[in-house]
DNA sequence: ACCATATCTAATGTATACATATATGTCAAG
DNA sequence: CTTGACATATATGTATACATTAGATATGGT
């Protein structure tokens, strides 16, 4: 990846920025203050603007500018049953269809979530999580599904940034549940259980949400 | 829709030249090109050439360009098999969320269907068919799904277009049992049962998808 | 005839100048 | 004090010129 050039630059750098909680829900992207803080012209950074939205990680207002989706419950809710189902779909599908390979990569992220070399930083676990969700949603053998899952993927994780605790306070995310819930998930697949799979995503899913869901009543 | 800007034409123009079958699969599509058929310049084309890519309409190689994804039995499957999934999952939604102007919306639909005034043009069908799947799809009170279904239902339609009897021969649209199987889905909605919307719909999907599988074997 | 290497070309990648629309603020009328 | 028309600033939308590079073609040594 030594040869990326300055769209992807700038896609990778935004994200970061937006990982970074340097915008709140709401706030504007103004392409020529990013063009400018990154040392690029507007091209580039318009076109990553563009590829984040059309993923859904932000919205877009015509003639005025990509800014950081606006939370609500009742927009939580859609995306969460949403991706809830998606996932499903995808785990299941997964277990049919994922090689010998992709489940030792699913194996080794699970093994590295349950006892990492240190302590994992934010964005450790926001990459393992994404290696595995993304992962899945790869081996489910269907491209547009896949890309359904990143879509949703991305769009959930603007609750999960803003209102999951790890993302706010520094707690050892070996001990939370999710790890566990996600190798229950692995097993699954490596047992060819489609079904359970499928039910499996989805528990994790919703658990995740339900945990969000305290935190969230104040914007109804 | 009067103020639509040039990246949005530029957007439905390709998307209209691919359903047109204008490209065959492997084509490249050239910016310099396209911006000299539609009168615009390179910019607004490579943006929506970006969003095309960005949905998986389009595939793309690094300073080469975007093309045409292989058009192919395993794909087809792909995204009938999701599309299944996805209008099942909205109509079920409708079913408990559609309101009674939504449901007269879709009954006026079928009665349109079944007794027209005068022979239906493929364009009339096609009309019907798209406020018929796309109309379900809002009426599912999810904006994320909705996104979902219209992204599916275009894809699967560079199926339909181009193998669907319908749009090949000169066939009386009202005998094909598609009209039928219209009417029942939106029964199950208008007695509120989600369960069975979904399933019915499921089900009218796999039956298009099983019409046109026999004139798809010579993909493979 | 074959393969490696140099050259050329056409399309993408990028920067920049300019056009246009939206939001905000000002000011006068009610 | 509120309201509405109008001016203005700012950020997006668009066109265009230029840079870069992947792939095609030509070249030449074996």
């Amino acid at each position: 990846m030594a040869n990326e050039n300055f769209e992807e630059f700038a896609y990778t750098a935004i994200l970061g920025l937006i990982l970074d909680n340097r915008f709140k829900p709401g706030d504007f992207l103004f392409e020529t203050e990013l063009a400018n803080s990154l040392g690029l012209s507007r091209t580039p950074v318009r076109h990553a603007l563009g590829q984040l939205v059309a993923e859904g990680f932000l919205e877009k207002k015509k003639k005025k500018g990509c800014y950081i989706p606006d939370v609500s419950a009742q927009d939580a809710r859609q995306v969460f049953s949403l991706r809830e189902n998606i996932e499903g779909m995808a785990a299941a599908s997964a277990a049919r269809f994922a090689t010998d390979d992709d489940i030792c990569f699913l194996n080794a992220l699970i093994e590295k979530e349950a006892n990492p070399d240190g302590i994992l930083s934010k964005l450790d676990v926001l990459e393992i999580n994404k290696a595995f969700h993304l992962g899945i949603a790869g081996f489910s053998g269907n491209r547009y599904l896949e890309h359904y899952c990143r879509h949703i993927f991305w769009r959930s994780n603007v609750y999960v940034f803003f209102y999951d605790n790890y993302y706010r306070e520094n707690i050892d995310y070996s001990k939370l549940k999710t790890p566990d819930q996600h190798a229950r998930v692995v097993a699954a697949i490596e047992n060819r259980n489609d079904e359970k799979a499928g039910n499996l995503m989805k528990f994790h899913i919703r658990s995740t949400y339900e945990m969000l869901f305290m935190k969230l009543q104040h914007l109804d």
